[in-house]
DNA sequence: GCATATCGTCAAGATGCTTGACTACCTTGA
DNA sequence: TCAAGGTAGTCAAGCATCTTGACGATATGC
């Protein structure tokens, strides 16, 4: 089996920005989907997972879920229908708007949340260990400078 | 229109590191993507960037490639199949395994491998700048040492 | 030389997105 | 005030990317 994977090929992985930060996101995803299945969420998904991070706890308008997305509104609804097929979330009428709804989660939904926070911050935990206490406040702070908005 | 995100929601967007890698590397992809189909390389997607990741410039097995992919085979051999169809790579039989094929890239892809380090070279430029060198090595030493092989 | 494993392919299906078309409702302004 | 246009949500159809299963052709090991 050795054969399969010559050296020059594996000297050839990319070592860019662009390549690391997909491979640690990548990885953190499968890590926290692991470990959420694991802890008895089988409906989780990583696809689930970036709309679920954008629902707070108190609920929000699908609206306001929409434009935060940065996805078209038909995805958000598909997951949206996911999730409400899967006893996560709810959606009901917006009082203040007929046209809107407003969605939050479901106790079930809430009982995840509350998993999801500890996963990661087990995970984080465990990051912090493999990094030093200094280099993962490093990362953390040059990836907020990257979230900013540009100056120029 | 400031009404559409109200500030409770826009404060309520999480912190945590796999949230900043995901959107950090979703951020460089599309900025990547972008800058591809602007250079008119429209055929560009984010999924076959991650194959074109594994080709080297010399070619590979396709065999090889569907190992480091981490992805089924039929998978690899359906975006082939588009990249083929695009003219960017080609498939020929291995000399050395009749069972076999090569891929090698097609001038056309050669053309598009070149724009894409440039592009990537621009990006990681503008990175250093925002962020300052410092705090971009320390971000690129700390996903190395988040992709190293665990060592407990 | 035969059993077994690997390489590539075809087929069918799931998921997560897209665009287009539509209804219901809200907002604006002459 | 009421018509025009914008926004919220839905339904439908389609595309890209991935999956599993089944298969023929070729290599390899004993």
């Amino acid at each position: 089996m050795v054969k399969l994977l010559d050296e020059k090929d594996a000297k050839a992985l990319p070592d860019h920005i662009g390549w690391r930060l997909w491979q640690a996101s990548r990885a953190w995803k499968a890590e926290f989907a692991e470990a959420m299945r694991a802890a008895g969420h089988g409906w989780f998904s990583e696809g689930r997972a970036g709309l679920l991070g954008h629902i707070p706890r108190r609920g929000t308008r699908q609206a306001a879920l929409i434009e935060r997305m940065g996805i078209s509104k038909q995805a958000v609804q598909q997951l949206l229908d996911g999730l409400e097929a899967e006893g996560v979330i709810e959606r009901t009428p917006d009082p203040e708007d007929k046209r809107g709804k407003f969605v939050r989660y479901t106790s079930k939904g809430l009982a995840a949340l509350d998993d999801g926070d500890h996963i990661k911050i087990d995970i984080e935990k465990r990051y912090r260990e493999r990094l030093g206490e200094g280099s993962f406040e490093a990362l953390m702070a040059a990836l907020r400078g990257l979230a900013e908005p540009q100056a120029s």
